[in-house]
DNA sequence: AGGTAATCGAGACGGTACGTCCAGTCTTTGT
DNA sequence: ACAAAGACTGGACGTACCGTCTCGATTACCT
């Protein structure tokens, strides 16, 4: 017995109404446009209701863009054995997500939030960074063990610095080509500085 | 004939008061509780005269962060013939530069601008990423001929990778340290791919 | 059953305190230096809900004015019997009552309010003629059943005589004295006209 | 000789322009609403010219409706002998003048702007009142020489009622008919009570 | 004739108020 | 007891005018 309760139940699917007005509100008309009333009214919800469920704009924007609406972090990092190929491909599917024209205003729209937000910025990061980093990390750790890598890299530095590209490339407008990917991937695992002991000629 | 010109002259001085004003109000409240009101009051202008100016929150905010009062771009790439040495002082310095408490509230700020106006956007572009993409491709190119660098390196997905990150960091408010800023170095100079082939000692 | 409603009821007293703190601003500011601003700062309420009651200032300074706050239409016509020393009464109490200088500064600004918009003219009209006129008119038609008066005697331009010459006394800034009064009584029942058929002399 | 005076000469059809501007304006946004700058606009003079001849709205106003362009007091009092048919006739040629669209509008806007200007409402007076006042005192004496009133008619009560009846009828919105006006010269002349001591036949 | 000074149209200035919109809270009625 | 509806206070928005000030360009008088 899922327990006994008093009243009318909370409505999950208000709950979801709600989420899905936001996310069309903020891709048509971005964070700092939106309107708690006009959410509610295509909800088809009280306003109340939105604000018994998220106390604040920043709060439900964070909600709607980070709890599944915009999942930058779930896209699997292929294994098949070669890193650099996986990378690529990973990478590529990323852009792909992201580059899509309702993502990226929605991606835009989530920026904005985490930048006047501190709350939404550390789940932005929650959501993005940490679950692409994690991966990512697992995903070099393996090929570091097959001998692919270097010992010692910082992952960190990698997955900030893949991510960080793409989403500053989504903020100013750039197209998230698969030619740009392929450079960031190629950058990050070969470097540009020649290598420092190339094969002597004898 | 440099064209009749009717009526007072627009007061240059009032700009600047307004911008300054910007400025401040920006640092203590961030971008959208940012009030015309106050920056009008604080500036000793009417609030007119802010939208003479700039017509509208947006462009107010982009001509004042990035002309002149954020000065990401205006961070000069030292050449002392090492590029590894350069790389990572100029990063610590844009690391610096950025970190401080005011310059990261004015950068997140800047950053919700540009997420929500096309315009502000394409400027923040030019100011931040164009200028130093500019000067890390002059940089890099030194280098390439002085056979530091593998020749063919792409220089734009260095510069966002670099400057990507960093506003990330910014955005979710992860410390700039210099362990970071100098892992992000070692990545794009040295990859973390394993050397291909690098010369086996006998 | 008097109509269901949905949401909140709107707030009585809020609309009370609305009109009296405009009527404390029309006597000290007058009609066109009114400042909704101050009116609803001064009620305790938001702008929009003096709004929402009122749809522009002179709908509400009508409403103020003519709905209990200044009551020209509310003066009792007495009836001893002697219509002479009856009307005489009125207009005395009829100018006392909108002599006293608060009133005066609430009919000037109720006369401008009527001057610049129809409406309010319309409701002007109604408040303070139809009442007067009514009044008056039954008061005369008793006067002339009791033999005092002549038959058919135009009711609508004595009342308006009497209440336009009042009316225009205090816009003119002119003093509402007694003497005055008396003077228009006098005027509108006997004329001025030598009486046509004068009791001949022998 | 008049003073010395240096400089341009100050533009007497700009003063001409100005004022015919306020009138129009005056005639079709009311007093309240009418804008300065559109008059300066309207007139094509700068606003500081406007400033120049008339210290104020009000100032403004007031000269542009009581000196020439609403010409309430210049209607002469015709004097046929008839007392009554001159009355009647005045009446009529004040009624419609006054009762044209253009003037009606006019006249509104003169008591607004008196009804929140003293300067105004004194300038009101001495023009509208006086005027007609000053016209029918000299010509209820004339009938009363002739021995067609009653000595002792109260002249400015009169005057104030006919005067202060039109004008509440165009406050009003009610139309100035001839058969209105009649009615009113009948109340002033005849009076409504019964004649005291009409001839009892034998 | 040439300087000097006031006025002209134009329009930006610091302000005040407008009427609208929204955030977040509170209240009423319906289910 | 929760949900919708919607009024509430408070405050920012962008616009319209106010009355003043500053331009460059005209006039007119006065040396």
């Amino acid at each position: 017995m899922p327990e006994a309760r008093r009243g009318r139940a909370r409505s999950e699917s208000a709950r979801r109404a709600i989420l899905e007005a936001t996310r069309d509100e903020l891709a048509q008309h971005g964070y700092d446009k939106l309107s708690i009333d006009r959410v509610a009214a295509a909800a088809g919800a009280g306003k109340q209701t939105v604000y018994r469920w998220y106390p604040s704009k920043s709060a439900l924007v964070a909600e709607c863009i980070l709890d599944g609406y915009v999942a930058l972090g779930n896209i699997p990092i292929p294994d098949t054995g070669n890193i650099r190929r996986d990378l690529r491909d990973w990478l590529r599917a990323f852009a792909d997500h992201a580059g899509r024209p309702e993502a990226a205003s929605l991606i835009r729209a989530a920026t904005a939030a985490a930048a006047d937000n501190d709350d939404v910025a550390a789940r932005f990061y929650e959501r993005v960074t940490a679950a692409s980093e994690g991966a990512l990390t697992a995903r070099l750790r393996t090929a570091e063990h097959a001998g692919q890598l270097r010992t010692g890299a910082p992952a960190t530095a990698v997955a900030q610095a893949l991510v960080g590209a793409v989403l500053y490339r989504l903020l100013v407008h750039q197209p998230l080509t698969h030619d740009f990917v392929d450079d960031l991937a190629d950058v990050v695992l070969s470097g540009v500085e020649r290598a420092p002991a190339a094969a002597p000629p004898p």
